[in-house]
DNA sequence: TTCACAAATGGAAGCGTTTTCACATTACTG
DNA sequence: CAGTAATGTGAAAACGCTTCCATTTGTGAA
């Protein structure tokens, strides 16, 4: 393998002025830059990034930590960051940290903290202040997306709000006999998002004057199998039950879906259904949602960090709401005339 | 930063024993090796995995090439090649290509040859044998999943043989019009899955002296939204309709469900549908469907790489099938009377 | 007891870049 | 036209480890 040293030696010039011709940074004549490139061409030389991040302390790498890339919103915020993290000529460390609990708090410190990467992206995940600040102590900027992250920068919809906007469409449809179904808690230890999100749809039914029932609030794992399990029982009640649901996600919105369809139910006629996501599915279901653009928000992210590690600082610890668009399909309508207020 | 020079100081040691004693490697008396540790710990000491790769030329990396990690399949797999990576202390780079083929084709050159990584996971991904040449020369053992790459081990299920056992299972129920939707002949560029799912398909119609009708070889992209819109098309024609589907992909399988449900088509009594996948969702819809496990396919991936990397050759070029299970729901049954043979 | 050999250790030479520093040019300013 | 500033360049010092080599010490075989 050629070496910076012989790319210098065939060009005649010195492996510094080669290195600056080759990286851009410096001033170097016209002549000897294409001297270089053309040398380096010849050469096929390919610059050791582990020397080059040795000796400039830059590694253009960055981790991403993400609970489970097997599931869709998150793999949709990996999408986004991987496409403009290789634009940018940047590495993309996966953290794929699952569900283990003991494996996940060791990443910190195994890998993260290694001068391994340049930035960090958490994705819906809680690190501590003092991981955090850890983080921090070493100059590796984090953003923080779908969570909250004392300290760090982060990017969230507004979930509360998302939520609240949500069940009071279904309010002004006319519904009264509202259920919620939402993520299991253990998310929320993480993410908090199942909390915020249930608290938005409390607050619009208090606004509302509307019963909360404890037997219509239930809990799936964010899935679509899983929803379907929780919405056959929530709706398998003959007498009593709701007339509209909504869902904490996309696809326990199409769960319910599914498991209203097993009970005859017609959506919207007999039952409405609402989610947030704007999941790929929505469409076959004639879902209406919140689309939450996961993409973008992964998008975003790479921009904020890659601005703070130009200097640029993103001024850290600023919490940034990712905007939201209100998708109107047909699983919503008014409620079945009997049930009408 | 504390460096390893201090931990040498406040242990008493030479760097070199330090060093030793924290890797593992060469002999250090017991004595030694706990007062480095101890002094390690002590500074909060984090070795630089820059450092050590410049010097060792091992880099504890490897790097996963994936066409899209917001697709079943893929995310998938990348899980079981996350969660055996990690516990082996190595990093994963990945590089989600998606669609753009400008981007795919530089990847290699600005990426992967840069020493980075130690080795290569490619999910579905043709390289070129030059490409692959190019990795071998510089040591970095490749490993491709589910797709075919001359010179490289390889893991992949036996397409043609899951298909003919997809497709039998219909015949052997009675089944005499079956259709078949498989990918879009785009993805056949990369995977050759498609056409080679499509070919068991035609060897087993063949073979039990059924014809392959043209109009009933449909194509789709691999999703549930895609097969549902092809589906419907194929469903849609109120005469002759063919009474089994066998889809090559789990989720193309449920968009097929879906649009039969539409139609008013009950399964599996008006229509039998089978796929290929294992997906989760499978049960949701009694999907009989021959499980591929393909989290399984990305550990095995690993281990194969690192017996490769322990010198323990993996015999480079070797080209394994992993094993599928047939799972039998209730989304397959005989044919309606009518069509019976 | 002596010799050969293994175990344990430290010194120092890399690994392949970037970057600082010093110096020589060349180009401006007034 | 002197004097200052910018520009281009090379030598060499980092960067923070691993590992080769040489040396010392301890052990069992002869």
């Amino acid at each position: 393998m050629p070496g910076i040293k012989d790319v210098a030696e065939l060009s005649g010039l010195s492996v510094a002025t080669v290195s600056r011709a080759l990286s851009g940074k410096g001033s170097v004549s016209a002549e000897s830059r294409e001297r270089a490139r053309r040398a380096a061409a010849e050469l096929g030389f390919i610059p050791s990034y582990h020397a080059a991040s040795l000796a400039s302390g830059r590694t253009q790498n960055v981790g991403v930590v993400v609970p489970s890339v097997h599931r869709w919103y998150f793999s949709a915020v990996v999408e986004g960051i991987s496409a403009t993290l290789l634009d940018a000529g940047f590495d993309l460390t996966l953290y794929n940290v699952s569900e283990d609990d003991h494996r996940r708090r060791n990443i910190l410190n195994d890998f993260l903290l290694r001068k391994r990467v340049d930035a960090v992206i958490a994705i819906s995940l809680e690190l501590d202040e003092t991981e955090i600040q850890q983080l921090l102590a070493i100059h590796r900027p984090i953003v923080g997306i779908g969570g909250p992250l004392a300290g760090a920068s982060t990017i969230r919809i507004d979930d509360a709000g998302t939520a609240r906007a949500a069940a009071n469409h279904l309010i002004q449809l006319g519904h009264s006999k509202i259920a919620h179904i939402t993520g299991h808690a253990m998310y929320d230890q993480d993410f908090q998002l199942p909390g915020t999100r249930q608290q938005g749809f409390e607050a619009a039914m208090n606004a509302a004057h509307l019963p909360v029932r404890p037997e219509w609030m239930v809990t799936a794992d964010f899935t679509i199998q899983g929803a379907y399990a929780t919405a056959r029982k929530l709706l398998g009640a003959t007498s009593d039950r709701p007339t509209a649901v909504f869902a904490a996600s996309d696809e326990m919105a199409i769960g319910t879906i599914l498991a209203a369809r097993d009970f005859g139910l017609r959506v919207p006629e007999d039952l409405s259904v609402i989610g947030i996501d704007g999941h790929e599915l929505g469409e076959v279901f004639g879902l209406t949602t919140i689309d939450q653009d996961a993409r973008g928000q992964g998008t975003l992210a790479v921009e904020l960090l890659l601005a703070g590690l130009n200097g640029n600082s993103a001024d850290p610890g600023h919490h940034r709401s990712y905007p939201t668009e209100f998708v109107i399909r047909n699983s919503t309508a008014v409620p079945p005339a009997a049930d009408r207020a």
